[in-house]
DNA sequence: ATTATCGCTATTGCATACAATCCCATAGAA
DNA sequence: TTCTATGGGATTGTATGCAATAGCGATAAT
């Protein structure tokens, strides 16, 4: 996974851990359920138990994983009620968010442009990274939340998205499913720099309940975790 | 401020860290902008830094503080445009939300008959506290978003409440405005019992919207903060 | 064989000590 | 006067040590 180079290396041994420990989430390194003990988590990213603790006390804050009193924590295990309920709420706010980012017409049209020609990019590689797809898919999606001038919209779509990271999404999509959400994106920044609001709107409408569709095949498949 | 009863003592120190920190925020105790001293807070809670630091981590999460590497956390300020996505945000899903739960047929209506209750004899009595009446108001809405069967949707608009409680909203209504957000409760209710998701969603917009116009008049009154 | 009790071990919770960093004031030079 | 460098104090960041607790296995009694 990319590291997100947000406010670059705020806090040195606590934001190691913080990424460390996120990043062996959603790759999937840690399957959900999973106990995290302090010590070993400290002993291999080579830190000591207080900056893990803050981190995981942070990770618990957004929801990725649980803590229990003297027991530890624990890996955040989705059930399909969960991705259901994501996508659900996902579908009811950022297509709006869309429409607002379009008629701000404050959207970064060139770096929208690079993102998306970037996952062209990886998908079309031999070795697709689904990784890397899967950061550029939230940084293109959240660069269009900026444009919307709502930050708490910004905020409350950028955990909702980080869920379906865990299950992989990208790497259950038919090469057809793949194709189509990248075309997706490139009629999002066409519609993003025509400044037409319904259209953007329509669009990502389109876009999510298209992945929900796929997602959720897959996750029928899979029940519970 | 009522003490939210949740995981009952869950982690002794920390715990009360926390929730001690927390109320001081909301209570507006701590104003905007205002630096958090971990050794301060430490000695005035009477626990170690230790907890104290973890406390804040989470709050940071929560979005209650900011966190400055090697500098320390600052009560979060809020501005005019903060408020307002707030309240356009849950414009959009609470009423959506509102109408779920009158269709599940799953809402705690005794419950929620208690807490309107509670509110009118709040209202009523001679010194009107507040503080009780937002905690009362916090559970009533987090009562029904329950009963969408959203857990996600629940979380996020608890996060979204969180806000204008810094405001002090219910300090600033006029008589019969407080008197109108009262009767919408109880309207909210019998919608909610006679199973009219139609009805449950109007009534909530209108409350929402009749909310923020209050809430505008006051905050535009007071510039930044 | 089953169950209950007790003690051991692994692990978390908390406090304290020390290191690193930033700020601010102060002094000196241009 | 103003700008810069430097040093002291305050504050945060991290590590470590000890206390508390929960889980688990062993042992014994029924």
């Amino acid at each position: 996974m990319i590291s997100t180079p947000d406010v670059a290396d705020e806090g040195r041994a606590v934001e190691l851990a913080y990424r460390s420990i996120r990043s062996q989430i959603l790759s999937g390194e840690q399957a959900g359920g999973q106990w995290l003990r302090e010590s070993e988590l400290a002993a291999s990213i080579g830190v000591s138990r207080t900056p893990v603790r803050e981190a995981l006390r942070q990770l618990a804050a957004e929801g990725l994983v649980r803590h229990e009193r003297n027991r530890g924590v624990q890996v955040q295990s989705w059930t399909f009620a969960d991705l259901e309920d994501a996508y659900t709420l996902r579908s009811r706010i950022e297509p709006w968010g869309c429409g607002l980012a379009a008629a701000s017409g404050q959207a970064d049209i060139a770096e929208l442009k690079r993102l998306a020609d970037a996952m062209d990019a990886v998908v079309a590689a031999p070795h697709q990274d689904f990784d890397v797809l899967t950061e550029l898919n939230s940084r293109f999606h959240g660069t269009i939340l900026q444009a919307s001038g709502n930050e708490r919209l910004r905020a409350v779509l950028a955990s909702l998205v980080q869920l379906p990271f865990v299950w992989r999404t990208f790497a259950h999509y038919s090469p057809a499913e793949l194709q189509r959400s990248l075309t997706h994106h490139h009629e999002l920044v066409d519609a993003l720099e025509s400044g037409n609001s319904a259209w953007a709107e329509s669009v990502m409408r389109a876009h999510i309940q298209s992945a929900w569709t796929s997602v959720r095949r897959e996750a029928q498949a899979t029940p519970e975790q």
